[in-house]
DNA sequence: TAAAAACTACCCACTTTTACCCACTTATTG
DNA sequence: CAATAAGTGGGTAAAAGTGGGTAGTTTTTA
C-alpha cells in the first residue's frame, strides 16, 4: 500500500495548483493511476488520498443500508467534499476553491505525509494546531500504545 | 458500478432544467445510456438514479412480499413519483414540477453525489438538514462502524 | 371539439472555467 | 560542473455551465 511521510512547504499558484512532492510521488502505486481524491480533513486541512486508498474508504459505503437515516448522513458527509484530482504534466493537482477556503489556504501550503494520505495545511494553522495540543508528544505516544510514561 | 461524489451549486433555468455536473457524468456507465430515473428522496430532496442503478432498486422491490401492507406502501411511494429523464444536448435533465415542489426547489440547487445516486436539494433545505442532525459526523461515523468513540 | 395554453425536444449563442501545453528557474545527482 | 529532475508561472484552445428561440406535441378549457 501507499505510505507517505515527511513534510514540505510549497507554494500555491494563482490557479490553485500545488505540486505533489517528488518523494511522495515515488510512493504512489501504479493502481492509483496518478489520481487522487481530495476531501475535507477533520482538522482545518485538506486530505489527499491516492485513488486506491480512497476506494477502500468508499468500499465501506457500499455495505451500508441507505434506508437508515444515519447511514445516509454518513454517506453525505464523506462524499460531499470529495473531488477527483489528477496529476497534470508538471505533477500538480488543483485544490478546489471550497476546500482552500475551509483550510484557510492562501499562498503557501504545508504538505504532510500521513501514512495512507497526504495532508495539506495552511502553515500557520498547522502551528496553531500544534500549539493547541493539551499534552505533549511523549505523553500522547504512551497513551496511544496504552502504556504509562515515567 | 457508478459512484458519485462531490457537491455543486447550480442554477435551475426557467424551464426547470438542471445541468448534471461533468464530474458526475464521467462516472456514468455506458449501460446507463445517458438515462436517469428521478424520484422523491427520503429527505426533502430529489433522488436521481442512473438507469442501471435504478434497475437494481426495482430488483429489490421485486423481492418484497406484496401481501405485506407496509411493503405495498413502500413500493407505491418509491414508484409513484418516479419519472424517466434523459440528458439533452447540453447535458441537462428536466426536473418534474411535482418533485421540485416537494423539494422546495426554486432558482438554485445543491447537487450532491451520494454514491449510487445524485441528490438535488434546495440549498437552504440542505443547510437545515445538516443543522437538524442530532449527532456530529465523527460520532455517527464511529457508530456506523460499530465502535465507541473516545 | 376547436382554440388556447403548456410542455418538450432540439437548436444556437454566450461566458466562465478547466485542461493542456510550453517555458523558465532552482535543486539534485552522476 | 554539466545534465537531469523538481518546482513554479502563465497562455490558449477546449469544455462546462447558462440562457433562450422555435417548432411540434400534448393538455386544458371554453
Amino acid at each position: 500500500m501507499s505510505s507517505f511521510k515527511g513534510s514540505f512547504t510549497y507554494t500555491v499558484d494563482s490557479k490553485g495548483r500545488i505540486n505533489i512532492p517528488a518523494k511522495m510521488r515515488k510512493n504512489l502505486l501504479p493502481e492509483a493511476n496518478n489520481s487522487f481524491v481530495v476531501t475535507r480533513g477533520f482538522e482545518p486541512c485538506i486530505f489527499v488520498y491516492p485513488y486506491d486508498e480512497w476506494m477502500k474508504r468508499e468500499g465501506e459505503i457500499g455495505k451500508l443500508q441507505q434506508t437508515d437515516p444515519q447511514h445516509r448522513f454518513f454517506t453525505r458527509m464523506l462524499l460531499q467534499f470529495a473531488t477527483d484530482a489528477e496529476l497534470d504534466g508538471q505533477s500538480r493537482i488543483i485544490l478546489p476553491k471550497e476546500l482552500m477556503h475551509y483550510a484557510k489556504i492562501e499562498n503557501d501550503v504545508f504538505i504532510l505525509g500521513a501514512f495512507d494520505r497526504i495532508e495539506v495545511w495552511n502553515p500557520d494553522e498547522y502551528k496553531k494546531y500544534l500549539d493547541g495540543q493539551q499534552e505533549d508528544y511523549l505523553t500522547v505516544a504512551s497513551k496511544v500504545f496504552e502504556k504509562k510514561v515515567d
